[in-house]
DNA sequence: GCCGCGACTGTGAGCGCTCACATGCGGGAA
DNA sequence: TTCCCGCATGTGAGCGCTCACAGTCGCGGC
């Protein structure tokens, strides 16, 4: 009976409002309950009745109404990302990564990009997800101002930094980009170079900052000399403008580049001023972006595992969710040398 | 009063629950009901009232739960994104347009990443998104396989494809390839080339096919012979192993290439030759990607807006929602073609 | 002085589901 | 036979909101 209040049901398609679970109860002769214990595999259901039930849901085709479930169990099974910069490959392969493994684990996945990197606006894209709905939240902000925004987040919101984070409070998940960086730079002294020049990242990116420490801890270890340092800006530009001071010095055999971008405009630059790679300079990236395996040479770099990450990430956010605590920890991933041709042996001077 | 079915609601952050309607209407000695009309604006509330509301609003920091708003309403304010290569510029940037312009609108988005591209996992992806209870859905997947998936969705879900499409029934946004790739040509044959070559993408992309029209038919318009059609990949590396088939042909000035990175490899494969650009060759590339700028030379290319593009989409998408009707039509964004440094006149000959 | 009407506010049902609990039923132990 | 227990199933409340409708109050017109 629906009363005096009832309205006309909207209409949907072709005059047929989607099953619910009342529809399905009737057709297969049980209770809605019953219907919902199918559904979720309760195993106080005789095989007959999860028969029926079965074929009356496909006969239907119903399909549970989530935000009804959200509703009452007050978990909505979706998840949001904040990022800056989808538009750069680690950020956009991140989210990727997070969205694979989120699909995996039931979970949708929103966006919110930041327009601009400051507290506020990460404070308020985590608060426009939550406002949303999501149970917990990812931030892709690599970067110094948008790490201590996470400090001002309410505690009750679980999330999950990637590459970078307070030091305790908020739970990261990173490359290990000091071993990534020690990992190239041994890879160069163990061909023999005696002085492994580094061109960095911008100051303001703690990734830039780490593979500058494990730089300088291999070149330590090995009881190597340091080069004074070079800064990029991450783009391929860059790489060529720092190739110029590279030019000017004597007897560099040997470089270590931030990333693939700057590592290309080095490679072009040496090009142009004749300078043979590998054979009189061997690079080093950092990414493996798609394209490192077709730049001329094809560049030796070091890879990161962003699937991982973005898995690594989910199951440290639903950990929250589930326990409703958020415990600090920091989850590393190993990066992995490739290897390709723009490396060698330092010749005998 | 809670009954004997009372369970201990469920703690959240320091043993708060968040405010409901009901606690902000009895803080403010209203009904629920004057609550949600302070919430929605409505102008039958004494502005005494509509003050005393917000001030317990504020007190208690109320947030509508959009869950219990989704149910009653049928409506999510949530949009899914299906895309194929977020990792590639342009669906990032796309992606990003959406995203920008849902928000702008109210709007939360989910994404769902394809990992291969046929008709069922296009499919599957839009119904996830749909088990998720999302409004509609945007599809960016510019490529044959994925389009006819969109044949086969129910007709009940408002869907909007970008770039590509079936020629009715799904609403389309695209950028107009054919015109960026006629301005591409037109604006090699005003600087007197009489040989535009043209590298294509591969064939299964409809912009590939579509910005090869455009070339032909602004050669057509100009009476200029057309030279063989030359096919890669879209990566750099197809641009420079086709750069090899050109560097055989004699008297190559003009070269129009269908997206910036085959841009730069057919560059570098010139440069390598010792072929100047533009002194010798003049080169068009596609897309503007920000590198582009930086290239050497600087590349001619032509910009594609993709925030437009986003806003159409959520527009042409915002109107099925609202309508409830899929009616087609095929929204058209105008491309923009920038000249740079990799293009010149052509030298008398 | 009464009616009517507009402005404002309240009441309760119901969205589609899950949760806690009640109930019915059959079989083995007492 | 009686009782109890555990399996299978049903019942009804309630998640937090919006919608339709039902008041209530004050004021102008007859």
């Amino acid at each position: 009976m629906r009363g005096p209040l009832a309205r006309p049901r909207r209409l949907k398609g072709r005059g047929q409002r989607p099953a619910v679970m009342t529809d399905v109860a009737k057709l297969a002769g049980v209770s809605h309950q019953t219907v919902s214990r199918v559904l979720h595999d309760s195993p106080h259901v005789r095989r007959g009745t999860r028969e029926r039930v079965l074929k009356a849901i496909r006969q239907l085709d119903y399909r549970p109404n989530p935000v009804a479930q959200a509703l009452v169990t007050g978990r909505s099974r979706s998840l949001g990302v904040v990022s800056f910069d989808t538009t750069l490959y680690g950020p956009a392969s991140t989210l990727l990564g997070i969205e694979e493994a989120a699909h995996d684990r039931g979970y949708a996945v929103s966006i919110a990009s930041l327009r601009s990197l400051n507290r506020e606006s990460v404070v308020s894209a985590v608060q426009r997800l939550r406002d949303q709905g999501v149970d917990g939240v990812v931030v892709i902000a690599p970067q110094r101002a948008a790490v201590d925004a996470l400090l001002h987040l309410p505690p009750e919101v679980p999330v999950v930094a990637v590459e970078a984070g307070p030091d305790d409070s908020v739970p990261v998940v990173a490359v290990d980009q000091h071993a990534g960086a020690a990992a190239a730079t041994r890879h160069l002294l163990e061909l023999g170079h005696r002085h492994i020049w580094h061109i960095a990242g911008p100051q303001d990116w703690l990734e830039a900052e780490q593979r500058i420490e494990g730089w300088r801890s291999a070149l330590r270890a090995a009881g190597a000399a340091e080069p004074p340092l070079l800064r990029g800006d991450w783009s391929a530009r860059s790489g060529y403008d720092v190739g110029e001071h590279l030019l000017a010095e004597a007897g560099v055999t040997a470089v270590f580049v931030a990333n693939d971008q700057m590592a290309l405009g080095l490679l072009r630059r040496l090009h142009e001023a004749g300078r043979e790679t590998p054979g009189e300079i061997s690079v080093v990236g950092f990414d493996d972006i798609p394209e490192a395996a077709y730049f001329t040479p094809p560049l030796t770099t070091v890879r990161q595992d962003f699937a991982e990450v973005g898995r690594r990430c989910l199951h440290l956010l639903l950990g929250q969710i589930e326990s409703r605590v958020r415990s600090w920890s920091r989850v590393v991933v190993a990066p992995e040398l490739v290897v390709r041709r723009s490396t060698t042996a330092a010749r005998d001077r």
